[in-house]
DNA sequence: TCAGTTATTCATG
DNA sequence: CATGAATAACTGA
């Protein structure tokens, strides 16, 4: 498992990656830039670590500028149960700048009565923005949760436009 | 295995 | 609009 850090206008991202591929994606804890430096960068463990580590930072900046990223680095979501798996992966099927409810989501897995379980399995979910957990909504309006603290699911909607 | 919990939703009053 | 039940799945013990 190698931890680094990635920089952008937002402070410095975690980001753990096995030999899988791209593992978490943590949003900065505190807003303001942080000193913290690149842990690990150096000794590259896996094949093709220092690409993910690239793609990866690349792909975050395309999704803070509001865009949707061109290529992923390789996602390591082994982690999760498969029915975790299967809402990340739904996740992802979410065009930047639209928004989907958590019951859109528990239908598009085939698990209509799921709505409850979806919203646990996105608060599980380890990959914050990559894979947007950020897009799905309740269904009266509000804002739902946001593992990292509603303020980063409110600025990452925003950045794509969404309004609330 | 099971009780407790959840980033929901719908029907009622 | 507040409340409560229903509902699927995770987590920890």
């Amino acid at each position: 498992m190698e931890k680094i850090f990635i920089d952008s206008p937002e402070g410095a991202f975690t980001a753990c990656f096995t030999e899988r591929g791209l593992a978490r994606l943590e949003c900065p804890a505190n807003r303001r830039g942080n000193t913290l430096t690149a842990i690990g960068a150096g000794h590259s463990k896996f094949p093709g670590f220092a690409r993910w580590k690239k793609l990866t930072a690349k792909a975050l900046a395309e999704a803070l500028a509001g865009r949707a990223p061109r290529n992923l680095p390789p996602l390591d979501l082994s982690k999760g149960s498969a029915f975790q798996q299967q809402v990340w992966t739904a996740l992802q099927q979410i065009p930047a700048g639209k928004t989907q409810t958590y019951a859109q989501v528990a239908a598009t897995i085939r698990r209509p009565l799921a709505t409850r379980a979806v919203g646990s399995a996105c608060g599980a979910n380890p990959v914050l923005i990559l894979v947007p957990c950020h897009r799905v909504l309740p269904k009266n309006g509000g804002l739902g949760g946001f593992s990292s603290g509603l303020k980063w699911k409110r600025r990452l909607l925003e950045l794509e436009g969404v309004r609330v």
